[in-house]
RNA sequence: GGCCCUAUCGUCUAACGGUUAGGACGUGGGCUUUUCAAGCCUAAAAUCCGGGUUCGAUUCCCGGUAGGGUCACCA
């Protein structure tokens, strides 16, 4: 090991795993891995009464999709037996007492323990803002125990960090204001200073701290993993939030960000998430995704509503993949009907057909008929798409483009927007794309 | 409101005190042998304001303004 070096993790499991969470997370795990040190995962689960189990399942899952491996896992709530320690010897030694209290609310206690403040100015130094000073005397004698079995957060984590050896403490900027009164609790223990940092926030659209009750589900993980997203582009997009590698490079496998990421050029001020970038990193790195992968992936979608063989799912998985950028935009148009050509006869009408509104009903006709006549020449085994164009070509030329390759695609698509009919012809082959043909110059004929 | 933090295109950001202020997302236009998508090319788009320091400030200092965070028997 090279400095010995400890970072943490540290959420609490009184909601679902915060997106913001999960940058800070990542920047934990790339410190600790470059520098060959130790990522502690601990779950901060003082407050009985607002964690949650399944949220604490939501963490543990989140951990395991991120792909994020820790050197030990805690819960907190497991540890007051050690923090009680810790309480009796501040009492003991006057640093803290038992106030009586005047309860404001309901279950609140008649009896509390407080910290006896010094009131010193504290200055630290933080590796993202350097110098931070702050006087505190305005935090009063602040509360740091229900009672000597139930530890408020400030004791836990400053005993915490503390007993497992945590040499730096990386957190959102939230927590700068924090940071006095945990170095006061720190002293009050003896123990001996991390090196912070704070990291700026992330905020949304208003420019607003990302909140659940202001922002709803956007802000949590499990909504992006819902909706299909991978983790490659949470990993990527989330680390360059607030973080530049001082490159062009924008696209980083996850081993790339463990040696690339470099604490000191962390960003100062908050950073707005942006979904629309998302999903670019989300359609670069599906890209990058193996076929058989892209396959698999495209094989349960489509299966669930319609029955096709794996062998088209090989051929329509890239017509797919390039209308969408995300999983989940591919399961919704594709149960909405949107991709309905590749898998069963369209029906449209019969206006659509028509190229740019021109109704020369015998002209399409005659169209429509010379198509299917070219198209009937072509050997089966030729039937691919680049044949398939040059046999068209020269007649649909001489004919006008649009007025023979429109209603050719409607004919295959029945639909304003697709792949291009020589795309269409091949994905079909011959026999489905001259049925449906066939059965647009019937719906002509007899209109 | 007190305390603290921050400030480059709409957004994410780059720029030893000297650059035509660069890149990316998004947006507009064009090309790619009909539409859509993808791809390629291209355009518009920024140093919050005011003082200093300096031959020269995006960059350093001060003030203002704006935005944000935090002020629990939550974390």
């Amino acid at each position: 090991m090279k400095n010995n070096i400890v970072t943490r993790f540290p959420p609490s499991p009184t909601g679902l795993l915060h997106i913001g969470n999960v940058r800070t997370g990542l920047y934990n795990y790339f410190f600790a891995l470059q520098n060959e040190g130790k990522f502690i995962f601990r779950i901060e689960d003082t407050d009985k009464e607002r964690s949650k189990k399944e949220y604490e399942e939501d963490i543990f899952k989140s951990m395991e999709w991120l792909g994020l491996k820790y050197d030990g896992v805690t819960r907190q709530s497991e540890r007051a037996g050690i923090h009680k320690k810790y309480l009796e010897k501040l009492l003991a030694e006057g640093k803290a007492y038992i106030s009586k209290e005047e309860p404001k609310e309901e279950g609140q206690r008649t009896e509390v323990i407080r910290f006896k403040n010094p009131n010193t100015n504290i200055t630290f130094t933080d590796l993202i803002r350097g110098e931070v000073s702050i006087d505190t005397t305005d935090l009063k004698d602040f509360v740091i125990a229900k009672s000597l079995d139930e530890p408020l957060y400030h004791l836990a984590v400053v005993v915490d960090d503390f007993e497992m050896g945590i040499t730096h403490v990386i957190r959102g900027e939230d927590h700068i204001s924090n940071t006095p009164r945990q170095i006061l609790l720190l002293e009050a223990i003896g123990g001996s200073r991390p090196v912070y940092a704070h990291l700026p926030l992330i905020f949304a659209e208003d420019r607003s701290k990302l909140s659940k009750r202001k922002h709803g589900e956007r802000v949590s993980l499990k909504h992006y993993i819902e909706q299909g997203y991978l983790p490659e582009a949470i990993i990527n997009y989330m680390s360059l939030l607030g973080w530049n590698p001082g490159t062009d490079q924008e696209i980083f496998t996850f081993e790339e960000l463990i040696k690339a990421f470099d604490i000191s050029k962390v960003q100062k001020g908050g950073a707005i998430f942006n979904e629309e970038k998302l999903k670019w990193f989300n359609k670069e790195h599906m890209k990058r995704l193996p076929a058989e992968v892209l396959e698999q992936k495209m094989k349960e979608i489509i299966t669930s509503v319609y029955k096709v063989s794996d062998n088209d799912i090989k051929h329509f998985t890239p017509v797919i993949l390039e209308r969408i950028s995300t999983f989940g935009e591919a399961r919704a148009l594709i149960q909405q009907g949107e991709f309905d050509y590749l898998f069963k006869s369209p029906d449209y009408s019969i206006e659509l057909l028509y190229w740019k509104g021109q109704k020369d009903h015998e002209a399409l006709i005659r169209r429509l008929n010379e198509v299917i006549k070219i198209l009937g020449r072509i050997d089966e085994k030729d039937y691919k798409q680049a044949i398939i164009k040059d046999a068209l070509w020269e007649y649909a030329t001489s004919e006008g483009r649009g007025e023979v390759l429109w209603p050719t695609r409607v004919a295959l698509s029945g639909k304003e927007k697709s792949p291009d009919p020589f795309v269409l012809a091949e994905l079909l082959g011959k026999e489905e794309s001259l049925k449906r043909l066939h059965s647009a110059l019937e719906k002509v004929s007899h209109a």
